[in-house]
DNA sequence: TATATTTCAACTGTCGACAATCGACGGTTT
DNA sequence: AAACCGTCGATTGTCGACAGTTGAAATATA
């Protein structure tokens, strides 16, 4: 049973008076994270204010908050646009996590408890279930919460931080896709090699078989978005006024 | 002679119409670099909207673009703050450093050249005068100098940024303390097995030797920081209402 | 003297407004 | 027909203003 009288630990956790910037900046990422807005979209703050009700002040903030990330750039004069990835920057954000994910997961080996090791299990062995159902949605949901706890298991918050922004990053990409898998077990299948390194505590397997999983993850979404699905930014979506634009 | 005549090459960068919100972000980076903000300091837009004659849209939206760097923290209706380390974070802030340094100076081993090698080691060898000539403050840029190199060299700019937005940081730590070594050839000579594994191609060495070196320092700046040296929020500095200001 | 309450100036979050600038469109020239 | 140019509407960057809070000083209370 828990306790029943209030201790000394906090009860509550501090509700905070969200302001408007962050409240935009979340609602904008949503909006790229589901493909309401993609990549490359102008985002016009007084457009954005004016159907958020509010002025145009915290809509600029928020986007700013957004800027530092990289998920929006602007350009000065010119406006805030959703970033939009070349072939080579998406190499690089993958290469990125590649770097991070494999550091975390080191980190996670040692530091995991046998019930930490169970938990990652049972999200592999969700991953096959979704697979043979058929919800490839939730189980691109349920892949990068797998990748979250690994890196959650890091105990690196910082690690941390940056996996989530990364990732709304990539669920932008996947947005645009729908599916990323052709077969969907094949997302399951790739992640029983990483489950069992862990349970062998072989550090160099673990990053043997996370790194070639990542690297295959690269190469599907690589391979689409060179095909122009994943590329919102296909030469013939623009006028040719925006291309001067992306250009410059 | 030079071409009389425009030729198809362009003939002028662009110049770039930087706008007050990132310029503003400068501004703040240098002083928090040099030590004229120091970490748990409060930032006042409107102050600063003052001192640098402008108005406090454009600063707050700079002060928006560190935030999600790190930074800055703003609490609602209580402003925006230099964000101010416990020995904890410091820690993951490293442990980042090494994830990435690691990373690019393993991707840089197998890219870089014979002339960035030389490059390299000149670097190391201007670490090594300096100390001699006890200039210690130029050591600390060229130090990072340095390490910066190893991350460009990389080829991931991602991983780059990451790198300046974590310098950044750590140039407001160092700042503080003025001089980070009692020994300052002990900066220079702790370079040198890097450089070494590097000529060699030995990437384990090379993985190795830099994880040392990072936790060298790493453990210089801890400790100054638990002397109270490198902590901006001592106790006795803190007002009563500060410290609940930070607790909560 | 120490603690609770009130007061008050300073600051924050947000708004609406304005001038400068940009991209698009249409007319003009080669 | 293509390139150039100037105009126009739309949007951006910036500003000053206002109401609501906040922290701290001033005051009252024990």
């Amino acid at each position: 049973m828990h306790d029943q009288r209030p201790s000394g630990r906090q009860l509550f956790d501090a509700l905070q008076p969200a302001d408007l910037a962050t409240r935009v900046a979340d609602e904008v990422l949503d909006a790229i994270g589901d493909g309401r807005l993609r990549p490359g979209d102008k985002v016009a703050d007084a457009r954005l204010a004016k159907e958020l009700g509010i002025s145009r002040a915290p809509v600029r903030e928020g986007l700013r908050l957004l800027e530092s990330q990289g998920l929006i750039v602007s350009h000065p004069r010119r406006g805030f646009f959703v970033h939009s990835y070349d072939a080579d920057e998406l190499k690089e954000v993958y290469d990125l996590r590649e770097c991070l994910e494999l550091h975390a997961a080191e980190a996670a080996m040692s530091r995991m408890t046998p019930a930490d090791l169970d938990r990652l299990a049972a999200q592999v062995k969700l991953l096959h279930d979704l697979a043979t159902e058929g919800q490839t949605q939730e189980q691109v949901v349920q892949d990068f919460a797998f990748h979250r706890m690994l890196c959650e298991l890091g105990g690196n918050s910082r690690i941390l931080r940056l996996f989530d922004q990364i990732a709304a990053e990539m669920r932008a990409g996947i947005a645009l896709v729908g599916q990323l898998y052709s077969d969907p077990s094949e997302i399951a299948r790739t992640h029983d090699p990483i489950i069992d390194a862990l349970r062998a505590r072989d550090v160099d397997r673990l990053r043997e078989e996370l790194r070639e999983h990542l690297q295959d993850a690269q190469i599907h979404v690589v391979r689409l978005f060179r095909t122009g699905a994943l590329n919102p930014a296909r030469t013939e979506d623009l006028s040719e006024a925006e291309r001067r634009l992306i250009l410059r």
